[in-house]
DNA sequence: AACGCGGGGTA
DNA sequence: TACCCAGCGTT
């Protein structure tokens, strides 16, 4: 272990880092907490339009608490794994009902709020309070197993406590948070995945992968399976004012607290409207399918547009369904293939015109 | 089409 | 402890 690794991160960091990040202008707990959620799973330059507009909706932890569901997961929409953003609510919440509105200063304190690991934690700690804490997120993950050339995928537990092992050793008491944000931002610009740009990397000099030429083979790859194809059809039930209609999933499992159409496998438009409505819709239409696709499976679906005209005899069960205006859209949460049907049908409405 | 990303939940 | 679950953007 070089004694200077530390030193090494920081001085590339104050010439090459990143310094302009949204969540770098002001770092208390509540704004680094929210943009490491956001950032879990998600690239930065993706994560900067959703954090400024949940930032200017929820400028403070007690604003998200008392903040509808669906205003939050509204916020969220397109960012995936809405959990977070659940946990996130569910964590405001806390906060300011059992903590008296402050954030826990410790990396314990803070794992025991949902939605906050070890990583997510240390990040706190380290960059909102300047005290030493390790991170090890994909980059820094990333850049510690390169350097040592870890061999192994880091979703096992033995591969996983060791670069532990090494970030909790390279992690400095001074300066850390500049340090936490300088091997982030290392992992993020230079020590990429599959094009690392070793010539500019301050670690070059002795990283193990790079001594043996071989920078990619390094962290593990995750061992690959084959994912099962699932089918489902969408029936989007429009009304006489172009209206679409949508019902609120529960909670827990996919898309949980998003809004979504009526589906299922073998949904059938017209039975769907007998026993729903007691009658048939004016027309059918359907759309061409498309491939959704999650970590864990793929879904075919089949948009399937079905005309009710008017008074389509739908009786709304409050904060459960709910009629959706493309002219004056609520301010709901919607998975990305549900918003990307509303957007066609807000587009074909304004073709009308 | 494959890949990668932190954390929660459950057996 | 070892899985399973979750949704996007990038490559």
């Amino acid at each position: 272990m070089p004694q200077d690794f530390a030193p090494r991160i920081l001085t590339w960091f104050d010439q090459h880092g990143r310094h302009d990040l949204p969540w770098q202008r002001d770092t208390s707990p509540y704004r680094v907490w929210v943009s490491e959620i956001m950032l879990q799973q998600t690239q930065v330059t993706t994560v900067i339009p959703f954090y400024q507009r949940f930032m200017a909706a929820f400028p403070g932890v007690a604003d998200l608490a008392a903040a509808p569901q669906d205003q939050v997961l509204h916020l969220w929409t397109g960012l995936g794994y809405y959990a977070r953003a659940r946990n996130l609510h569910q964590a405001a919440r806390q906060v300011c009902e059992q903590l008296g509105g402050e954030f826990p200063a410790d990396v314990e304190g803070l794992m025991a709020l949902p939605g906050i690991g070890r990583s997510t934690a240390g990040a706190i700690v380290s960059i909102a309070h300047g005290e030493r804490a390790a991170i090890l997120d994909g980059n820094v993950k990333r850049v510690l197993a390169r350097y040592h050339a870890v061999p192994g995928w880091p979703g096992t537990t033995a591969v996983h406590k060791t670069l532990w092992e090494i970030a909790e050793r390279y992690t400095p008491a001074e300066r850390c948070a500049d340090y936490t944000q300088g091997m982030m931002d290392l992992g993020a610009t230079l020590c990429t995945r599959s094009s690392p740009q070793c010539p500019r990397c301050p670690l070059a000099a002795d990283c193990a992968a790079h001594a043996m030429g071989r920078e990619t083979d390094f962290p593990g790859k995750k061992p690959k399976k084959t994912l099962p194809v699932r089918r489902t059809r969408f029936l989007m039930l429009r009304d006489g004012d172009g209206r679409a209609w949508l019902e609120k999933r529960p909670p827990q499992g996919i898309w949980g607290g998003l809004w979504c159409f009526p589906e299922g496998e073998d949904l059938d438009p017209t039975h769907w409207c007998l026993d729903t409505i007691g009658r048939a819709p004016d027309a059918i239409e359907t759309w061409p399918g498309f491939r959704h696709s999650f970590s864990h499976y793929h879904l075919d679906i089949e948009p399937i547009l079905v005309e009710l005209g008017n008074s389509p005899g739908l009786v709304m069960e409050a904060n459960r369904q709910l009629w959706y205006n493309v002219r004056q859209p609520p301010a709901i949460g919607l998975a990305a293939p549900i918003a990307g049907l509303l957007q066609q049908l807000a587009h074909q409405d304004l073709a009308k015109e």
